[in-house]
DNA sequence: TCTCTTTATCGTAATATCACGATCATGAAC
DNA sequence: GTTCATGATCGTGATATTACGATAAAGAGA
């Protein structure tokens, strides 16, 4: 990284970017991936899908409707996003859809967590 | 939660929300404080802020400029997000803008993070 | 004081997200 | 087959996010 405007215009800073103190092993589709499940987190609604079927594993969308305050459609629009990033996973129960959590990418994502920070 | 269109407007379901096989205790401001600290992390850019904070602590703005590819009022707004979601603290150094993370919050979300799944 | 460096903020355009109702697809029950 | 329940998808408008350049504020040094 390194093509903007300002500093490539400019001389170089007085005091260059310093040497790294540590490392850190995240990089390139690993943080992708972490980025991407912090990004679906980061809503409201959708934490609560999550909360909900901690608590309440196995259930289907419309248990998850009437617990939440939006529409159907939106609903269904979030747990895609849950979907897409690897939170839950839904199978099908006749014409019903049940939702669990995914546990191996919510255990990776917990260990992400412990090694990042 | 329960005041939508479609389920308020309809019959029960056949199969009602099920019972909760457990409880989480994280709610409200928690909750609020958590999710925003998921959002902020949830952007490529401010990731990589946060990784560069922690391999290089203490660098100023300008060292973070120099490390993306955009601009630094856009830096300046990330850094800000990053901030007020309580990643990071700014400390002012003469003129420049002095970074480190936010231990004790970081703390706080590894240990939600463990608590919740 | 005047200038330079540094960074935050403002104004704004482009894009993405979120929410809704309507529609479509599928499986179950009759 | 027809009907009903269920949930995903489509089309859309409203709002939020992201990016930029320009400007402002504030310390350091001549």
């Amino acid at each position: 990284m390194a093509n903007k405007t300002r500093s490539a215009a400019k001389k170089p800073a007085l005091t260059g970017i310093p040497e790294p103190c540590c490392t850190l092993d995240v990089e390139g589709e690993r943080q992708e991936r972490f980025v991407s499940m912090c990004k679906a987190l980061g809503n409201p609604l959708r934490f609560e899908i999550l909360k909900f079927l901690l608590t309440h594993p196995g259930c289907i969308t419309g248990n998850i409707v009437d617990h939440l305050p939006i529409a159907q459609s939106t609903t269904s629009q979030h747990l895609a996003v849950l979907r897409e990033a690897g939170w839950i996973q839904g199978t099908f129960e006749g014409p019903a859809t049940s939702y669990c959590l995914d546990d191996e990418n919510v255990k990776w994502f917990k260990s992400i967590v412990g090694e990042i920070f």
